[in-house]
DNA sequence: AAGTAGAGATTGAGAGTTCAAGTATTGGAG
DNA sequence: CTCCAATACTTGAACTCTCAATCTCTACTT
């Protein structure tokens, strides 16, 4: 990405592993792909929905959730976000009608974000359009074998991102 | 990803081409990868080279320059963003003295914008760091044939996603 | 029964991004 | 040569995100 490989020989190596030729491609592919479609998708939905792609993404959960709410921090979780980051969207959410919060009551500390019908009704009307985009983006593009692929190498990389659940509470095994 | 596909036999069907439960798993992983992973670099490069992942980017594109520089126009499309992000971007970078900009001679619209020889620095000295996370967070993770696949498939979406040059003046032949 | 470390969530300020509107310049068309 | 649509880039305001507090409440621990 930025230097040659070193070819040292017979001593101590310090140099970093750079990524080679083919691994730069690689990378500024994902890159250039990664950025044109997110911000594809925050465009479409900006236009069709009102908000950008990760708000839609909070709507879907709330919508997939028994009785359409959700803690903050396991909505944080699910949507890989932070919680401070949900809060402010939250805020802006609620601003639109489209969520609700609620006390939870085993537990002072803890709210509730609640779907509400404004915000399902908005997600009703818009997700066909959203679906569309990426179709059209990705899955029409990609042979099935290709979507498979997609999906193991993604799936490989979130979970080396994640504060790995399983052996969470065993941190000198990691 | 929010209603099954309809079985309606004999009549027009409007219905939207839903994200069968392969394609919403897939889709899922992405956008969790894609999250997690722009978020950790923008952690990693914030903390040891003092900016997000775009301006990172941006260093890198005029360090691979002839001159180390570029026209504005240019370094946008080759960075996939707005002309308007780069401006706010540019400023930044300049303020930290980064980056400098250059009247262009034969176009008076025209600016470079010049990696300066302590932007060049700050690239050399954080190189190593930001190749070392890219690696542990992708390539240690992947198998030859998966890293190969994810370079097609990339470019595939990322082509799609672009104003296609050959034949952007044959809109109808798209 | 306090005392306290930690969890759940919010806040505000600063930084980054978007969108629409702005200025300046260029390359033709007539 | 004049006009003007298109190009190159910038700007400001509104919005979003991050980071470091802060606040409240819970669950221990002693």
């Amino acid at each position: 990405m930025f230097k040659e490989p070193s070819r040292t020989v017979g001593r101590m190596n310090d140099e970093p592993r750079w990524l080679t030729a083919e691994e730069q491609l690689v990378w500024r592919s994902y890159i250039e792909a990664a950025t044109l479609l997110e911000d594809h998708l925050d465009r479409q939905l900006q236009r069709d929905a009102g908000m950008p792609h990760v708000y839609y993404g909070l709507l879907v959960k709330l919508a997939e959730s028994p009785r359409r709410r959700l803690r903050m921090t396991e909505l944080a979780k699910y949507a890989k976000i932070t919680r401070s980051r949900l809060s402010h969207a939250v805020a802006r959410l609620e601003k639109n009608g489209w969520v609700r919060r609620e006390d939870c009551p085993s537990d002072k500390r803890g709210q509730f974000t609640i779907l509400t019908d404004e915000g399902y009704e908005v997600l009703r009307r818009t997700a066909p359009g959203h679906v569309n985009a990426v179709r059209q983006a990705v899955f029409d593009r990609l042979t099935p074998e290709q979507q498979k692929s997609l999906g193991e190498i993604m799936r490989i990389v979130a979970e080396g991102l994640q504060p790995s659940e399983a052996g969470a509470d065993l941190p000198w095994l990691r």
